[in-house]
DNA sequence: CTGAAAGCGCTAACAA
DNA sequence: TTGTTAGCGCTTTCAG
């Protein structure tokens, strides 16, 4: 029906009067031939508008080309954005990306594992979900000498190359800058701390506060799944329970913006009674009333640095003797939330918006 | 070095003695194949961890089981939503699923078109980036047989299967709504409409001012790129220029946060003084303060819809013999920024927040 | 510098 | 029910 022209390489040939073999060689521009051959073979490629079959190519030589991405949620600006970087250095080198998402489910992980193993792609790049404990699947992945990076949300039991940002630093200074503003009884939301971030931020929180001469106060410390109605939740715990305190921290922006509202709804005044920061940097943080005091996490740096990592270790074709870990510096992003003595508004003047 | 054991149907064929098209018969369970056959090649596959080499299988069938999908991003809740109900079903069904973003980007859309046919997708899934008028990329798509749907952002001039929502009668009640609340000077905020979607979204304005007796002022539609910062511009655009208003419906949430922020930086009262709409219903409009009125993509509705559109093209295997186009109900979701005549609180309580 | 031939792993006529 | 054979489109030794 169509114009179903499937063409090959043969087709040049024949049309050249020449072999397949000498064509190949043309397309590839290997050094051994003539200038005016590759000359007419490009020519005619043109003509005939010819696509190479990259399943052929794939199958021939052993490398599809593709790379296969594993990431919690596509929807949130820190993943899309590194997804992003990634993508832009994969197509600029001649590679597709699959894209997949694990919705924080182990089991759905391990499917995704599977199922890239089976499109043959050439490496693997991942962010774990929350649900991971087990690593099991990565080593099949290993085993293979298949390049795998870990990125943000990372297991240290594996002996992997990994790219995350120093969330025991950006935690310590939100948690500083809190106590700087002047506010001590400063709870903490995060996450049933399997995976590592969580545990760097917990430390973190932890560690500023003692160098304050304050410590852990366990009651102020709200474990949840960190999402919105989460952090409405543990918001409204503390408030039920009667335990004072005049600040959170949490480990997710989306739970900080459920407390944000909790907050309000009771009458609380942010940041006068209660001072509020997050994590993250989610654009939407910027759109609260207050905006909402954060930590950026670099998502472009990350990007970069996990595609420039990754097609290190491709080029070394699984001879992989180390596992690298790189570790990239986060920014705390001062907004209306957490400053109640009026430093530092000038430099933060159009993000707070009123 | 490691344990590159390429298992293939010839291992399997060799150690029971048989022939590998007897063993490629069985995994496939052919129907004239003997069930013992069939039980031992299943047992030893399982055995040497056999898994099919999917590109020889692609080249041999000349199917990739793979399918594209272009978005103009994927880090926005209803584009995410939509690709995650095409993979799921796609997951079922063996295929996997490659994600592009075109950024809005003409340039990037036509390269990704390319990429996407060097990768022998099976077929494509796309929404249309705003910058793209021209749709010749396309065509080669269509001509290829190759099956090919567009959703949400959709072109009519050209003859292709498409899902997409009523803008029309979403916009068409939204302005009512706030015709009903008592607002008169009702601007609106679009994109420069290429894109049917914003064409329709402004149809639906303008006929509902006209049921109600009024017309559009051309003073009060305001086009932009319909981002925050956008949002912001144009609000302020409203301002400085002196044009009275008492409400702005947007195209999008993005823009509609902008307008809030630079409404309430001017001390206006939102509803009070100023009544606000967007469109989408990203979270983040439940997160300001008001809340804001938006409309409800039924984003896992579409998905669905996409998926099963699309499916039942690639069954007819390009043989298409007509475009269908499928019309889902969007749904308005009435929140704080809009009612200020105390009307259906009620039922929006949880979600205003305050 | 180019051709001939083999083969990547799989499937599907055609035979038997 | 199974084996034989050919070939998807490409690359790459090995010869010339």
């Amino acid at each position: 029906m169509s114009k179903k022209e499937k063409t090959t390489i043969h087709d040049i040939a024949q049309q050249l009067g020449i072999t397949a073999s000498t064509v190949s060689r043309a397309l590839n521009n290997h050094p051994r031939i003539s200038a005016k051959t590759k000359e007419l073979v490009l020519k005619v490629a043109k003509e005939i508008n010819y696509k190479p079959n990259s399943i052929a190519v794939a199958l021939r030589n052993g490398k599809s080309r593709l790379i296969g991405i594993i990431v919690p949620t596509v929807n949130r600006d820190f993943f899309s954005s590194v997804v992003r970087g990634i993508e832009e250095t994969a197509n600029k080198l001649g590679y597709k990306v699959i894209i997949t998402q694990s919705h924080d489910n182990y089991e759905r992980e391990v499917q995704t594992i599977h199922a890239l193993l089976d499109a043959r792609v050439d490496g693997i790049v991942v962010s774990l979900g929350k649900g991971t404990q087990k690593l099991d699947h990565f080593k099949s992945v290993i085993q293979k000498g298949i390049p795998l990076v870990f990125f943000d949300r990372v297991a240290n039991n594996i002996p992997v190359c990994q790219v995350v940002i120093d969330d025991y630093l950006a935690a310590y200074q939100v948690t500083e800058h809190l106590i700087e503003q002047g506010y001590n009884r400063i709870a903490h939301f995060n996450s049933p701390m399997n995976i590592n971030i969580f545990k760097e931020r917990f430390r973190g929180y932890k560690d500023a506060l003692e160098s304050y001469g304050m410590s852990v106060d366990p009651a102020l410390v709200v474990e949840s799944n960190l999402q919105l109605e989460d952090g409405r939740q543990s918001a409204r715990h503390l408030i039920e329970k009667g335990i004072p305190f005049d600040a959170i921290f949490s480990a997710s922006d989306y739970s900080i913006v459920g407390a944000l509202q909790e907050l309000k709804k009771h009458g609380y005044n942010i940041p006068g009674d209660v001072g509020l920061a997050g994590f993250g940097n989610e654009p939407f943080t910027a759109f609260t009333d207050p905006g909402l005091t954060t930590v950026d996490q670099v998502s472009i740096a990350m990007g970069q640095a996990v595609a420039k990592l990754f097609f290190d270790l491709l080029d070394k074709e699984g001879r992989i003797t180390e596992t690298q870990k790189i570790v990239l510096r986060a920014k705390p992003v001062f907004r209306g939330s957490s400053q109640r003595l009026g430093i530092n508004t000038a430099a933060i003047s159009s993000e707070t918006a009123n």
